[in-house]
DNA sequence: CTGATTTAATTCACATGTTAAGTAATTAAA
DNA sequence: TTTAATTACTTAACATGTGAATTAAATCAG
């Protein structure tokens, strides 16, 4: 990297506008919804009957503690979730409702084809190598540096 | 890909995670300097004279117009950055005070060194081919899809 | 030149990101 | 077993993301 490389062309910077370029293609569909893409990224993760506790879901969908207090609330309130009863009673154990798993798959099908024409696009060999570099990069930095 | 990828695998969860991975890299250094990774940006962006409007600022740093009206007020409280008139009053254009540029030169220094580290690991190589390809991804989707 | 349209920012309202502090339940130590 | 430490989550406070509405200035049409 030159001392001081063009600022567009930061690793930071792609990432964002990659990203930014990628939620693009299913922010309206999910707003239609009713939903954030953040919310949606919950929803999925809980689809096909999946009970998860409150850690593995923030994990998973990389969302913070904090969020996914409040999108829980907001879900559950929307009667998409429901909570399950925990062995551990410090843990919030959550699942899709019946309304829940029926909002995903309707809305999956749709998102579906959003992912099919971007690897239309885009070229399905290149997007597999590019998700496997990016796990590849985030392994590294976990690592040490 | 699947009909219903492991969720893991899918490329927003996969540009989620790795942007988290390198801008952990930066933003315990940045909060030193009593800034946020957002407002680095835009130090960055004007850094060494520059002079840009809103909308243009705007564009470079991925920052939605409301948040970066929200920043400018800050940093400018701060006295990091000051605005310069402009032919068409309408817009806002800004660049970085004396204090401004001393911040951002102090801080470059650092962050030099934590992108030289991430080059170190992840290979320099590899840096520029995965930016080549987020790039990519962003002009392709942003054509038709 | 006047009024309609467009453009650049801002403001508003609400969702989420982020860090720090607080609470309740579990586990470990004495 | 009683207390200290840890864990899982929540709450609080503030910054940013996001879409919609608003304001001010420039441009365009007639």
């Amino acid at each position: 990297m030159a001392d001081a490389p063009r600022y567009d062309d930061s690793l930071t910077i792609a990432l964002l506008r990659a990203r930014e370029a990628v939620t693009a293609q299913f922010r309206d569909h999910v707003a239609a919804g009713g939903m954030t893409l953040t919310q949606w990224r919950v929803i999925r993760a809980l689809a096909g009957g999946t009970e998860l506790d409150t850690t593995t879901l923030a994990h998973r969908c990389v969302i913070l503690a904090p969020s996914l207090t409040r999108i829980i609330k907001a879900l559950e309130g929307r009667g998409l979730i429901e909570k399950v009863p925990a062995r551990d009673r410090r843990q919030r154990v959550v699942r899709l409702t019946a309304d829940g798993e029926a909002m995903f798959t309707e809305m999956w099908a749709v998102s579906k084809t959003r992912y099919a024409a971007i690897e239309a696009a885009f070229g399905r060999a290149e997007m597999l190598d590019l998700v496997e570099t990016l796990n590849r990069l985030r392994a590294v930095l976990e690592e040490d540096v």
